[in-house]
This record gives structure tokens, C-alpha cells and sequence, in this order.
DNA sequence: TATTGTTATACTCTATAACTATA
DNA sequence: TATAGTTATAGAGTATAACAATA
């Protein structure tokens, strides 16, 4: 497989008219590959460096997304869901329990079950806490051409798809 | 600001022949930053669970390739470099130099300070592994069109620029 | 004295194993 | 017995504080 990375990313040289690409230099698929994973990576780090003044922990506010994304869940559902231990789950749970976000009620169905729910507080918290991480990108998307805002949007289609293959 | 974030990511509807954009629907700044940085939050966390196979840590192999990028180095100059304290990077460096990574070996100038250098066993893994992680994304990017490829190259430099700004 | 590196110690997050309550 | 949750305990990885060696 090696060699055929080696493909240029395009079958020929783009033609002059070409409305969008602003680096239609000639690539490997290795070589883009190669940028486009740093790239990304590093984006990823920065947002997630801007987003670090959240008195959450990374895992705390996942876990509190995925039940205010799911809805009521159990414990042992959310532990699944978040690819945790049910005791390191249980444990993220109870401080967010303490800290007023999610409420933990047994289930009238199974003695054994606890529900979990997110708080309207936990509601309040998630809201800001998404539209901060979505401004700080945004303020810089604003500032692009709206050719780049055409190829980021086409990007995201890809990037979502190259994420669930 | 955040009534311009409702500015469309394009100032008209896209013209019948643009030969370009997959999803040409209209949609918010505000959106497209959403759906953006999802998008490249999942892919990172993707990549990086693929490249969990490693027998390093990832602070481990970050530490690694900052040497190898930067060459030799003393201890504080890593642990700067790598935002962490000098007693962490200590643990860290360590564990390289017991794998046989990394070499320390005492300044000649400064009787105080170590320095650090990847040993060809280091490079060697560092090469490697960044081989493995590119054909993870490289095998995807080979079965995307031409076109998409032209789009990931070009959302490549778009966020170069969004993660240094 | 100031700087470089190291050791001592503690805290957080994760895990596995053992335990309790319920089905 | 099996399952859902919890508690006990341990192992990484990080930090701050204290210490040793050198400039």
C-alpha cells in the first residue's frame, strides 16, 4: 500500500479556472495525509487549551453531554457510552452529582438501577459551556473569506465521515 | 458579536456550476463553527485511539519527539517546551532513558545541566510511529475523489492558520 | 545567591477486585 | 446465580516543596 500513497491528490494539474483551492500545488496523498492529520491534531489541542478555564474536568463535562445528549441513562449505560470503568464513571458521577448538575434517583422498574438526569443548572452549564468553545472558533471563521467558509463546511463532511470509517 | 456570528457562510446562494462544495446549503457562521470543531474534535480523538497501540504514553512519545524535533536539549528547555514542571518531565525523561530512547549525559559547559539526545533506537520508533499514523488517515484519504482531496488540502492550510491565530 | 536537576510527597484519574442489594 | 452499583485499593501522571550540586 505504501506506493500507492504516492497518488497525486489530483489525476491532473488543476485547470486555470479553478474558483477554490488556494494551494493547488501538486501533493501526495502521504504528504497530505501527514499535514492534514497535524493539523488537526493541533487544532483540536488549541480549542481544547481555550476551553481549559472550565472549573470541569475534561471527563466531568463529557459525561454530563453525553446524558444531556441521551437523555436519562444509567450509570452502567453512560459508563458503556464513555468507554469507562462503572467505578471511574461512578466516581466522575458523584462530583457531578455534588456540584448540583445531574441528579442520581433509583428506578421505580429495577431496585438495582439508578437514572440519571441532567439538572437545569447542568442544562444552563452545557449551553454556555458549548456556545464558549463554538466562539472562540467562530470568531475566527468570521474573519475568513467566504470561499474559506465554503471549504471548511465541504471539510466537515469529510472529516465526518473519515471519523466513522 | 454574537448577532454577527448569524452572518451565512457565503454571501449568496452558491451559483448552480460551483463545481466544488458538496453540501452547498445555507448555513450560519455559528453552525458551520459547531459542526466544525465537532468534526475535528472527533477526528482527532480518533486518530489518537488508533495510535494507542504504542507501548509509550502519549506524554512519553510528545516528549520524544520534541528531542527529536528539536534536537539535544537540557531537562528545563523540555520541560518548557512541553508545558509541564521540571520534576514531571523528569519521570518522563526517565522512562525514555530506561527504554533506551533517549540519552542523558551531563553538560561539559555547565556541570548543572543534562543533556538530552535521541538515540537511533528513539528515531527509528519516532519514524515509524508517525508512518503508522499517517496510514491510518492516508488509507482513508486514498479512497476520497480528487475533488475532496483538493478540499482537505485546502481546509489543511485554512486551519494551519486557525490553530496559530 | 541564583540556577539546574532531583527526591519526597500528595492529588487526580484511571483501573481491578471485592462487596452489597436486588432480580 | 446474575446483574447494577458501590467501596477498597493500586498504578499512572501530574503538581508543589524541599534538597543537592554547581555557577
Amino acid at each position: 500500500m505504501s506506493e500507492s500513497l504516492t497518488a497525486p491528490t489530483s489525476p491532473a494539474p488543476a485547470p486555470a479556472s479553478a474558483p477554490v483551492a488556494p494551494h493547488p500545488k501538486r501533493r501526495t496523498v502521504a504528504e497530505l495525509s501527514h499535514d492534514f492529520r497535524l493539523a488537526n491534531g493541533r487544532l483540536a489541542r488549541r480549542v481544547r487549551q481555550e476551553q481549559a478555564d472550565n472549573e470541569l474536568t475534561s471527563g466531568q463535562f463529557s459525561a454530563l453531554g453525553a446524558v444531556f445528549r441521551l437523555g436519562p441513562m444509567t450509570l452502567s449505560a453512560l459508563s458503556e457510552e464513555e468507554r469507562v470503568t462503572p467505578p471511574s464513571m461512578n466516581r466522575t458521577v458523584n462530583a457531578l452529582v455534588e456540584a448540583g448538575l445531574v441528579n442520581r434517583a433509583g428506578s421505580a422498574e429495577d431496585g438495582r438501577k439508578v437514572v440519571l438526569t441532567v439538572t437545569d443548572t447542568g442544562m444552563t452549564l452545557v449551553r454556555e459551556t458549548r456556545r464558549r468553545r463554538d466562539d472562540w472558533i467562530a470568531t475566527r471563521i468570521l474573519k475568513l473569506t467566504p470561499e474559506q467558509r465554503q471549504t471548511l463546511a465541504a471539510a466537515t463532511e469529510i472529516m465526518k465521515e473519515l471519523a466513522n470509517s
